[in-house]
RNA sequence: GCCCGAGUGGCGGAAUGGCAGACGCAAAGGACUUAAAAUCCUUCGGAGGCAACUCCGUGCCGGUUCGAGUCCGGCCUCGGGCACCA
């Protein structure tokens, strides 16, 4: 144990050890100034925010813990270190500081820890927010404890239960059947967010695609209003990146094909031809209808609507595919020659998963004989196939082919025998489908014309023809809602088989989850809760017949969606937050949390942050002004860490040898807060040394006025890097801001310790402001010297300023080079001019006849020579 | 396949286009010590040289510039995310 050394209290030794060991290390007891300072907050309310002050306000948050059986671990610290900093820090500088603490303790992991252990979900979290509130302590992390809220507290999800009320009263809950990802482990459905890449977030099973009977809520309604949320929070763009395409919005049209059948002699399938080139490439020749086929009287068959974002290669679709799931299959089924086998592929394709589907490349698909798209914009017949590269959960579930531009259809087309025809010049198809942009040809309306020129045109003339509209497509779905399990807010909706989903009335919330012996899930498709017979008996609101209640729960993203409002006024009875507080308070000014929280938790949470705006009950339109997302914390293989695993380390340990000042300065100085760290403790040696060097400055404090210029240039510079480097007024834009350089930060305390010891000597003044800068990192020890040297409480002291001016040399060093090359440097005076400087870097040179000079005011010179 | 991010000493990492390696760890040598620990001092990218010093060096190849770790173009490697989204 390398790391045992200098805080191992066991070791027996002879008595000028022990002597010397008590003076230099046992004087410097963490456990002991921890513990105190800790008890000291405790008791003063030291953290406590104000609801309303003549104090500028600032709102910091991190998104709030699910607490596990097993305790933090370091990820929890890696992302509330610079929060808890930057709380402590802006206290300093004068603010209104919120920074509450809470527990999204619902959901899968304490459900399914409880089920393991044999008890109740309610005593398991209840047992587990103890442990973490005991172990933050430990941490020093200076949250606001009186606001603390759990999405598990009735008094809580009470609200969350309101908030689902207002959705279904303004039609944004609906119930319908719908095909659903379901986890056959956790034996519930999960939402889009929740099984991303066809992975159960909570298990890792493979999900599978089911029908059931979903609560949605309307967040594909939200999408424009969400995607203007991420252009105004501050926040990474690559982050926005993300966000953007998991929204995923694509303009283009919905064209209209009409439907024409074999069997009834609209179409001769005989007309149809496909000329094979010797290089094997398919160019092909389109049969037209004649008007005189289009009169029939049963004309058409039906209509089959497509959505595409190039409605400009119009002319160049070959085939139409439909997803097999389509409803157009049995609708034709009588005109269909091969219906068996198309319904044997339907089959087939819903039992692959969505990995499944992924991972088999190969395009599959089968031609439905005996029908014919007419293409509406030059009455081509067309052929279409069922493939399940189409899915039936985007656009109409059907697309028109145009293999020679879009690569997908291209390898179908390959693959079937389907002409290719090109529309647009720029590629070369006989290759590979050409995808850029060029000019249009083979397009008689369109001919000559760029891509976005064409889009428009084509667009409009299916406008007018009545064959299409412009149309705007989003990726994201409405979100499947409910799960089959316990652990969850129950729904406040009754079931009435005369008036159907009713709300239970407001002054019934909250509607409380009734105690189970047995809350297991199952496959029935019933959550646990019908289970609870005599609970789930009730009367219908509306007409006062016997109902019953929904037996389905809330999935745990519900109580996150919305907490952040809670924190306002977490004790409110009447209200879920009151007005006058969210006037004041105002969106969460910095909120941090993990990457992969961004297209799950942040989307939920401004969909339905914008959805309260929407009814009046939040007066801003933005959640949080800026989001920071910090970096994992890695092992030694370069695998993230986390309790699943099993590769955690406990930081309550690290804490018990370290203390927790040493180790808040660990993991903030290993690296940049956004980029991920493989985990060492090597280096923590390091902040102990530095905390021993600041826990003896008293030793060697000098107790005069007199200032050296170098001890005032380098305190100076230490405050100026910490007061711009943890956080910046939020005026600058993402680029030009400097902030969250915890670690440099810290090396520049380290260099004003450097410069320090080199002298031998501190002053009162300079020790008082060291301190006080230092104490957001370090606030157990800085409190305790600050309580020895001056008396008081350091958190009533203010950030010191730092002066400009104190920081100008009025000599500097400065490089010269010739041709660029470093060949010296010379010093310099601060205002010598260039003439002067020239000199010296000539003479520094030697034998050279300068061209040219380029000289940047006291940075570089540099000769051409 | 597509979209991001990252490649700098033995290690973690610093560097608004201006002295590459701040700060720290580890290591080596020295002082103190009966000894060890702790502490303090020194060295610490590579090659050459007795030396003052010289040359090379930020994944690779080009380019822009008086000057490139930083900007541009083209690659390579690693990491992350999305994945038939029409």
């Amino acid at each position: 144990m390398p790391y045992a050394l200098c805080h191992d209290t066991s070791i027996s030794l002879d008595t000028s050890f022990v002597l010397y060991y008590y003076i230099n290390v046992m004087e410097y007891d963490f456990r002991k100034i921890e513990k105190k300072w800790q008890d000291f907050w405790k008791k003063t309310d030291a953290f406590k925010a104000e609801d309303f002050s003549s104090k500028p306000k600032f709102y910091v948050l991190s998104e709030f813990f699910g607490p596990s059986g097993k305790g933090i671990h370091l990820g929890h610290v890696k992302c509330f270190t610079p929060t808890e900093v930057i709380a402590r820090y802006k206290r300093l500088k004068g603010y209104n500081v919120l920074y509450p603490v809470g527990w999204d303790a619902f959901g899968l992991p304490t459900e399914n820890s409880a089920l393991k252990e044999n008890r109740a979900p309610a005593d398991v979290t209840e047992k587990n927010i103890g442990i973490f509130t005991n172990q933050l302590t430990k941490l020093g992390f200076s949250f606001d404890w009186s606001r603390e809220v759990s999405t598990t507290d009735p008094a809580y999800y009470r609200w969350t239960q309101w908030i689902f009320l207002q959705l279904f009263k303004n039609g944004m809950a609906y119930k319908a059947d719908g095909v659903v990802s379901f986890c056959p482990s956790c034996k519930t459905v999960l939402s889009n967010e929740d099984s991303q890449g066809g992975i159960c977030d909570r298990c890792k099973s493979a999900v599978e695609q089911r029908k059931r009977s979903v609560w949605y809520l309307r967040m594909k309604d939200y999408s424009e209003k969400m995607l203007a949320a991420i252009s105004d929070i501050d926040m990474k763009p690559s982050l926005k990146d993300s966000q953007q395409n998991w929204i995923g919005k694509s303009d283009g049209a919905e064209v209209t094909f009409q439907i024409a059948s074999d069997l009834r002699g609209e179409v001769d399938s005989g007309q149809w031809t496909a000329d094979s080139k010797a290089d094997g490439n398919l160019v092909g020749s389109q049969a037209q209808l004649t008007p005189q086929k289009l009169a029939t009287d049963h004309w058409p068959l039906a209509t089959l609507k497509i959505f595409t974002t190039r409605p400009d290669t119009l002319y160049g679709v070959t085939y139409m595919a439909i997803a097999p799931e389509h409803p157009l299959i049995e609708e034709c089924a009588d005109q269909i020659a091969n219906i068996k086998e198309i319904r044997a592929y339907r089959n087939q394709a819903a039992k692959k998963t969505a990995e499944a589907r992924a991972e088999n490349k190969e395009k599959t698909g089968i031609r439905i004989d005996g029908l014919w798209a007419v293409n509406p914009i030059n009455n081509a017949q067309i052929p279409i196939y069922v493939a399940d590269y189409v899915m039936m959960g985007y656009g109409t579930g059907a697309i028109m082919a145009v293999p020679g531009h879009d690569t997908r259809d291209y390898e179908f087309a390959k693959k079937f025998g389907l002409p290719i025809i090109e529309v647009i010049s720029g590629g070369d198809i006989s290759k590979e489908a050409y995808t850029g942009d060029g000019i249009l040809v083979n397009s008689p309306l369109i001919d000559g014309l760029h891509v976005p020129e064409a889009k428009k045109k084509i667009t409009a003339y299916l406008e007018k023809i009545g064959a299409g509209i412009a149309k705007t497509n989003y990726k994201m779905q409405d979100w499947p809602f409910n799960r089959q399990r316990y652990w969850g807010e129950p729904f406040p909706i009754v079931i009435c088989d005369t008036c159907g989903y009713v709300a239970v009335p407001e002054s019934e919330l909250p509607l409380r989850l009734p105690k189970l012996s047995d809350y297991s899930p199952d496959e029935s498709g019933n959550g646990p809760l019908s289970k609870a017979v005599e609970w789930v008996q009730t009367t219908c609101p509306k007409c006062g017949k016997p109902a019953r209640r929904e037996t389905d729960t809330m999935p745990n993203w519900a109580g996150s969606s919305w907490y952040w409002l809670r924190f306002l006024d977490p004790h409110n009875e009447k209200e879920f937050v009151s007005p006058e507080k969210l006037m004041y308070w105002g969106a969460v000014d910095l909120y941090t949390g993990g990457t992969e929280h961004v297209t799950r938790h942040m989307l939920y949470a401004s969909f339905w942050h914008n959805f309260l705006c929407d009814i009046g009950a939040v007066p801003h339109r933005l959640p949080f002004t800026r989001r920071m997302c910090n970096g994992l914390i890695l092992d030694d293989k370069g695998k993230k860490m986390g309790k699943s695993s099993g590769n955690a380390i406990d930081p309550i340990k690290i804490i018990d040898q370290f203390g927790a000042d040493a180790f808040r300065l660990h993991i903030l100085f290993m690296g940049d807060y956004e980029q991920n760290t493989m985990w060492s403790l090597d280096g923590i040696n390091g902040c102990t040394n530095f905390l021993r060097r600041v826990w003896n400055l008293p030793e060697i404090l000098r107790d005069s006025s007199e200032v050296s210029k170098e001890h005032e240039r380098a305190l100076h510079l230490m405050i100026k890097r910490a007061d711009t480097g943890i956080i910046s007024d939020g005026q600058k834009s993402y680029d030009e801001r400097g902030d969250f350089k915890f670690n440099t930060v810290i090396a520049s305390f380290m260099e004003f310790m450097n410069a320090v010891r080199k002298s031998g000597f501190i002053t009162r003044e300079e020790l008082r402001q060291y301190l006080i800068a230092m104490n957001p990192f370090i606030p157990h020890i800085t409190s305790e010297l600050y309580e020895q040297v001056f008396g008081g409480d350091i958190l009533k002291e203010s950030f010191p300023a730092f002066d400009e001016s104190k920081l100008i040399e009025n000599a500097v060093e400065i490089p010269v080079q010739l041709l660029g090359k470093l060949k010296g440097t010379i010093t310099i005076e601060l205002d010598e001019p260039q003439a002067s400087v020239e000199q010296k870097a000539l003479a520094l040179l030697g034998n050279v006849t300068p061209k040219k000079v380029i000289y940047i005011k006291s940075k570089i010179i540099n000769i051409i020579a």
